[in-house]
DNA sequence: TTTAATTTGATAGTAATACTATCATTTAAT
DNA sequence: ATTAAATGATAGTATTACTATCAAATTAAA
């Protein structure tokens, strides 16, 4: 992780890790707006002040767990694609793993990548527009989402080498597969999903999307 | 507007109108998380006080310009469309209207457009962005928004009736619109669009898109 | 045109937030 | 055993997000 996330590395203590663990439950109980860095030590048992000896301020903290859910997203991704040649079939599985739920990951014990999954759904946008978003970008605070964008245009690009505009929709890629499962769940009419409780139904408008804008039929 | 936005109808009383005047400057000024009622308050010459009998909060107050913003683009789309029958063409002049920068529309006095959009492109995910979705969405908060969600469905179903996705899609015109628009300008390599002026890239590359999804073919 | 009602201004006050600072104590590294 | 680093405990400040009260000004109704 970037150092700049952080005044003191909270993955090489306990107490770091315990501040990041109960970040996401806490802002996943009560929302990142009503979080505050003294519900958070209470939670944990330390003071105030133990938090902010980690970070500058609830901002950063946030950023740091979107950080690391975009890096664990790439690192699934790559996983999954480990053993798959065909372009078409990785920008697939790529697209699905990032709209479906995701459950916990035991091989992380301090973090709760279902929780996770819900706070970037519902509080990751608050990353990027901060009145620091370029202060930010300088630092690298948003290098794991970008790579995760330039990887995912590197497979549209495998799948369609003459599209223009990989980028851009990769980047529409990351957003709606996070903003259509919030709408479905919050503001259904805003998708044609209704209540179903089908977990494929963003991927499958998504893959449907993707494949036709870069005019590959499957 | 929504009765249950305010606790006194700004649009009706000249402070009320200056409230939503500077509401607007402030917040493209500052940014929504250092804009307060005590700041604006200062800037238009009346007490914190006299903003809170208007709104209870900053968030409903955000809330009331972004519905603004969405009822007035989608008459601006009405009224651009009233003379075109082709529903292709009804599309990409709606995609365009709310890709493109706006200007400011005279006709408004204590509105200025072009700073709503900005505001609506870099603040604007936050009035669905809150712990209060559902209960807002209940009291029809949302409306403005979905009410524009749906015509532009209804747009995309004049293209091609068979097309089951539709308000999603019309979704992902809406957002991809604005948060293009914010990346171009703020992370500008999550785009292709580089440091480019060009207004017209966002246009192009959602109508691009939209087109080849819906299955037709200009 | 006086009366009454409504709106605004002025001021005060409170609980919570977002920090910073200090110092003693515990824990870990040498 | 000594030193350094991390934590706990406590205090304090400026700002935020409100609520309350009452007088003055404006507007509307009788």
């Amino acid at each position: 992780m970037n150092e700049n996330l952080f005044l003191r590395n909270p993955e090489e203590t306990d107490l770091g890790k315990k501040i990041i663990q109960h970040a996401i439950i806490l802002i996943h109980d009560i929302g990142f707006e009503a979080f505050t860095f003294k519900k958070l030590a209470h939670e944990i048992g330390t003071t105030e002040a133990g938090v902010y000896r980690y970070f500058e301020n609830k901002q950063l903290l946030l950023t740091f767990i979107v950080d690391w859910y975009w890096s664990w997203q790439e690192y699934r991704i790559a996983l999954h694609n480990i053993n798959i040649t065909s372009p078409i079939t990785q920008l697939k599985k790529a697209i699905h793993i990032l709209s479906e739920t995701v459950v916990d990951d035991v091989s992380t014990p301090y973090i709760n990548e279902n929780l996770l999954y819900d706070i970037v759904m519902s509080e990751g946008a608050k990353a990027f527009l901060t009145r620091h978003v370029k202060e930010y970008n300088k630092a690298k605070l948003f290098k794991p989402y970008k790579d995760l964008c330039s990887r995912i245009a590197e497979m549209i690009l495998a799948c369609s080498p003459k599209y223009k505009n990989a980028h851009s929709l990769a980047t529409t890629i990351l957003e709606m597969s996070h903003s259509l499962n919030y709408y479905k769940k919050n503001l259904p009419s805003l998708t044609d999903f209704g209540a179903l409780k089908d977990d494929t139904l963003v991927a499958n408008f998504i893959e449907h999307m993707v494949f036709a804008t870069i005019n590959v039929h499957q």
